[in-house]
DNA sequence: TTGAAAGCGCTAACAG
DNA sequence: CTGTTAGCGCTTTCAA
């Protein structure tokens, strides 16, 4: 009696679908995964058995018997942030429409917690992984290399990456932004970056506008040059201390539209007017931006796509092993209404 | 050769530790997940070996065998909104903690589909799911029930659900945006809601806003209720359609605070002073909300809050089988600057 | 305290 | 075209 319910209690296995359609666990095996095998009477035969009983495949069987897991792994940095959001999305879409499945981890900005996820993902069985940008600790690199997973980067630009990369040129990116600014006339030109130290994302766009600024012959003044945690309130923050130095800038490149937003809010709220009196611009062009007053001039960043884009190579990679190609998408300024002449 | 080269090719198993140790696997086994129960010196040369070789378990194999999985799933409409990203990053957060694993994916506000995700899911493996609201097709509750599959439902407000819900009371929060319009004299109330078809909570937003609206004594004007998809420009567009009655409203109740953003939006664009000549209310406190001008009156909507306590629930059912209890949050009204005295 | 060995449910040779 | 069967790598009795 205990052992009929316990029977019964049990889920419906293969077993289970060859015994009551009479056939070898082989054939509903194939039936499942290589329908063309089969004659078509056999088949849906087994297929009506497999429905009438309600049977679901155990994954864990699956992936212990093939060797594959149909699951893919991603770490990001954090969920509050709507351009990893956006990622996110475009990668489990495409994903989830060749019918893999997506594990997902956040590392907090934080190099160890990123090593851990990994190799709890690493654990569970992924067939391959997404990471953002080109900054990994060298364990994280070992332990991809050591399990052989297949691996894409987004959101970077190195050309010279160990890792495949689907991304676009922040540089590039920083140097349009800075000779915008140059062309409406600005000379003093601050940043409000995020925190670059294992940020490469965060370093290359720093730099860029560095760089571009000696390129343009202006001054790069450091005190002008906050970094800051990707936050609104610590982009007001930043405002604030900007405005109190001795000569303020005339316009501030921040690190991402999150920052960009709160440096514009607090211009709002000391009643400091974009762009007539301070330009600002921001950097991934987040839906919101186009709506603020004034809107945001920023980087329109291909953030869904670079998802898609790397969801595709991944599937075509596990499909054929064809190997990852990297590639770089463009992110064109998008000129809006915060930047302006410089005030005379 | 060849086959050393195979050999090496291979991931280390259970089998290389035992070797490598001079135990059994039985004894590495317990050196990994039953400490305690060996010798001090067995266990450390056993963690020795596994460090030495990189070992990493094969998570399919733990599953397979041990019939769970470490981890769970989760079914959200969109990413695309930051309230439900929050959710989810609470709920990773803690199942992260105590080492379990999210498994995401999206319906797209389709029933369909996330019958087919959650077919997915069970097959992959999961231990336990994450399902938001109450509105779900039968072969879902199907699913679940089959499947024995321990469920927590979040967002939610229903007393007598089918499943646990960690929730708030929507149609209580939708009764505090009345009242509070009310008291400032508001008399004719206009909304913007979601769509209500297969969305709980829409249509508990809404109903709450009808009745407490009849419970004041007001007329409920269906020209004044309107349904749209969550975005900035549908509310901009909803609003537009609002101004255009011959009676418009003084006041508008939003059914998320994307919506109010775009009403928002529209308002300022069309010069029309908030809250002034036009009161506004939004849902769910976005975190951006408090800094608009005007920063938007809402419900706080404890987003993340559900997202841990329903992994605090799940997690504890998965360790001693406690039956998961419902529980409902409060949800507070938030009156900022959008709301004000109805025009005379 | 440890080891041997029987599964867990499926896939994929191999054989027919 | 279909069935038999040997694993996949781990957990967990059961015995020692």
């Amino acid at each position: 009696m205990a052992k009929k319910i316990a029977a019964k209690d049990r889920n419906v296995t293969i077993d289970d679908i060859a015994k009551a359609a009479n056939v070898g666990t082989a054939t509903v095996s194939r039936a499942l995964n290589h329908p063309e095998l089969l004659r078509k009477d056999t088949r849906e035969a087994v297929l009506r058995v497999v429905h009438e009983l309600g049977y679901i495949r155990s994954g864990a069987a699956m992936a212990l018997a093939s060797n594959q897991t149909f699951t893919v792994g991603a770490i990001i940095p954090t969920f509050n942030n709507a351009i990893f959001a956006a990622s996110i999305a475009g990668f489990e879409n495409e994903l989830s429409r060749e019918n893999y499945t997506l594990l997902v981890t956040v590392s907090n900005f934080d190099p160890e917690q990123e090593i851990k996820q990994l190799r709890k993902l690493l654990e569970r069985g992924i067939d391959a992984i997404l990471l953002i940008g080109l900054d990994h600790s060298e364990q994280v690199f070992d332990l991809l290399e050591r399990s052989r997973c297949c691996v894409v980067s987004i959101f970077g630009s190195s050309k010279q990456s160990r890792i495949p990369c689907i991304g676009f040129d922040n540089p590039k990116a920083s140097e349009a932004i800075v000779a915008h600014l140059v062309s409406l006339e600005h000379q003093h030109i601050g940043m409000i970056s995020g925190i670059t130290d294992g940020n490469d994302r965060a370093r290359d766009r720093k730099n860029g506008v560095i760089s571009a600024l000696q390129t343009h012959g202006l001054n790069h003044d450091p005190s002008l040059f906050i970094e800051k945690h990707y936050s609104h309130s610590q982009g007001r923050q930043a405002l604030r201390t900007l405005l109190d130095q001795p000569t303020p800038p005339s316009a501030v490149i921040c690190g991402n539209d999150v920052l960009a937003m709160g440096a514009l809010f607090e211009a709002n709220s000391q009643n400091i007017q974009v762009p007539q009196q301070l330009s600002i611009t921001g950097f991934d062009n987040l839906p919101i931006t186009e709506h603020l007053r004034p809107s945001l001039t920023t980087i329109d960043v291909p953030s869904e796509k670079m998802g898609i884009e790397a969801a595709k190579s991944i599937i075509e990679n596990l499909r054929s092993g064809t190997t990852i190609q990297s590639k770089l998408l463009k992110a064109d300024l998008l000129i809006r209404e915060t930047t302006g002449k410089a005030a005379p």
